[in-house]
DNA sequence: TTTTATGATGTAAACGTTTACAATTGTGTT
DNA sequence: AACACAATTGTAAACGTTTACATCATAAAA
């Protein structure tokens, strides 16, 4: 790196001492007038900018924060990260962003690079895998906060944002039911996450609210991925015991699960409708056009942004609070009842 | 934040100076064994861990990189960043993301936020209204290396990370020429991009190459969102003439297309047939599946990184090299000829 | 035993800021 | 002209490291 002009060329420069630049650069009140154009003339002909790290260094405060995120393969995450840079950025934060792979392990990891790298609080979805509950509490001793979006946790007592899972799940299922729709089916999230349960909830309520009925097989195990998706309805349409609606932990799901119908000459929504959760733009091109929840990207993003900040700024919040933003089911194609139930 | 351990706080637990702390830490070899020991047993105890904002002030390095995308909106980005992350995060940089929403102002304020977090390099793939040549020169100048990829410029001499696109294009349009498509269009890119031009050409080209009829028609500058797609082929379905095939300059050009055929009820491939460009997990999702060149984003983004690093570590490179990675044209259903041609 | 070389440790300056405190200058009052 | 007081400026320490140089102790060589 080219060295950059210090507080100190300008002083030397103006044959001043340093203390009355940073005074005239900081706008302090005891500073003559003079003096002052003086050096803020000086600091624009030899293209001053102020050194960020030194500033860290003498406030003792890293202006980080770090991101956790499973993947960033579906654009779900990286809309969010808009969101948080877009608060981030206006309040002179800067974003590490990290990737777990859906893993434990790797998201420790994670976290304590970002404790090393001294951020000054943390937000996080986590990953599949399920909790790292000990390392969360231990950052939070050590003074960092933390803020969980998405795929919180109830195990620690922390900010979150999240959407009613529960509510949309349930409102989802409903409007299957109220499509003509009898034998529903729930493709499940991953067991360890706290939304696969609100949303299983949600779907349940439904179904007992308006009698339909549940079978042991009503409810299946999947996962997050497409391929899991994919592999749950094959394994449905092998036996002979065919729903007539799908109701899907989440969009990949749903779009494995109509790659595999495809491929079976299975119609959607004729033969089974589909809905998903948690939409992406893909939603709105598939052949039939999908069903699905969609969140508030942006927003989630500049509330857990929010949060952190306040956490920061007045680190003995008692109670920490959850931020529950508006969602959206848009239903298309994939749910039309065919008419004829 | 919570006050740090320290490298004094080591030297005073055990009665001995910071420069042999800080040298034990190190492993520089002029410490007595029992000594280093000692003092790696207490860091362990004390929960030591290095102030890496000190670092970089004595270091006067900020191991921080800039990089300007211009959205984060479809998974091409994203996936690139996760490759440059895979590397500068083993490399101990880390990196700062900004969006230029496509915006050739909001370009140059990020640029000029990065250089005033001093950022030892910048990785930039810029904004389709085109580029701020001066402000690149004098990063350069500033002894901060550009890297550009995907949309590169010819104006300053920097490494870049590309694919070949005038040959994909070229081998984009030659296929639909061999699957027996005759009137085949091009709906072209921003004006102001390296990449247009590039596949431009390469339609141009191929279709020279099989005497194909070439009007003022066939070529259409259209831009880089769904939306001019869209729009695009609804004005080109109003008129009386129709090609039999497109060839757009990326997938939302295609997608929007898509869109707009399906509302005209104009099928694809069997009325117009539909070829896109630098593909994401959509083509394979949409009906029918897309024909599109995959870009292999990861390497991108390591190949990018790794560049960084080098222009960093032997700043006066003469010749910055460009590296041109292969790329893949995923031949699916939108060009499929329909028999009869 | 004395000298010399070597190994181990300490001292202090530097990186670029801010800021408490001290010192200087200037202004207005008597 | 002398004084008080305010306004302005300077000095130096601090943030947490590294490292050139100085110092000290110890072991080897004389």
């Amino acid at each position: 790196m080219k060295r950059q002009t210090t507080i100190k060329d300008i002083a030397k420069y103006l044959n001043i001492s340093v203390a009355t630049v940073s005074r005239a650069l900081a706008n302090l009140p005891n500073v003559k007038a003079t003096t002052r154009n003086k050096v803020l003339n000086a600091a624009k002909q030899l293209n001053y900018h102020p050194n960020l790290i030194a500033l860290k260094l003498q406030k003792n405060r890293s202006r980080l924060i770090g991101l956790v995120v499973p993947e960033l393969r579906t654009s779900f995450f990286p809309l969010v990260i808009a969101g948080i840079q877009k608060v981030l950025s206006s309040a002179n934060y800067q974003l590490i962003i990290t990737q777990s792979d859906e893993s434990k392990t790797i998201e420790a990891q994670n976290l304590q690079m970002l404790e090393n790298h001294n951020v000054e609080g943390i937000i996080i979805s986590i990953s599949r895998e399920g909790e790292n509950k000990e390392l969360y509490t231990k950052l939070m001793q050590n003074g960092i906060p933390l803020v969980f979006f998405n795929r919180v946790t109830t195990l620690v007592n922390a900010p979150k944002v999240i959407i009613d899972d529960y509510k949309f799940a349930f409102l989802a299922t409903e409007h299957l039911i109220y499509n003509g729709f009898k034998k529903i089916y729930h493709f499940a999230g991953p067991k360890n996450l706290c939304i696969t349960e609100k949303r299983k909830k949600g779907f349940i309520d439904a179904m007992h609210k308006h009698h339909k009925e549940l079978t042991d097989k009503s409810i299946i195990t999947v996962g997050v991925l497409m391929e899991k998706g994919y592999a749950a309805m094959k394994q449905v349409l092998a036996t002979q015991d065919i729903p007539d609606a799908v109701f899907c932990f989440n969009d990949p799901l749903a779009l494995g699960a109509l790659k595999a119908m495809k491929e079976e000459d299975i119609r959607c929504p004729e033969q089974i409708a589909l809905v998903g959760f948690s939409e992406t733009e893909i939603a709105q091109l598939v052949t039939p056009t999908l069903t699905s929840v969609a969140q508030p990207t942006l927003e989630i993003g500049m509330a857990a942004a929010n949060l952190v900040i306040e956490q920061i700024n007045t680190p003995d919040t008692l109670n920490p609070h959850t931020i529950c933003l508006n969602a959206c089911l848009n239903i298309r194609d994939s749910s039309q009842s065919s008419g004829n139930k």
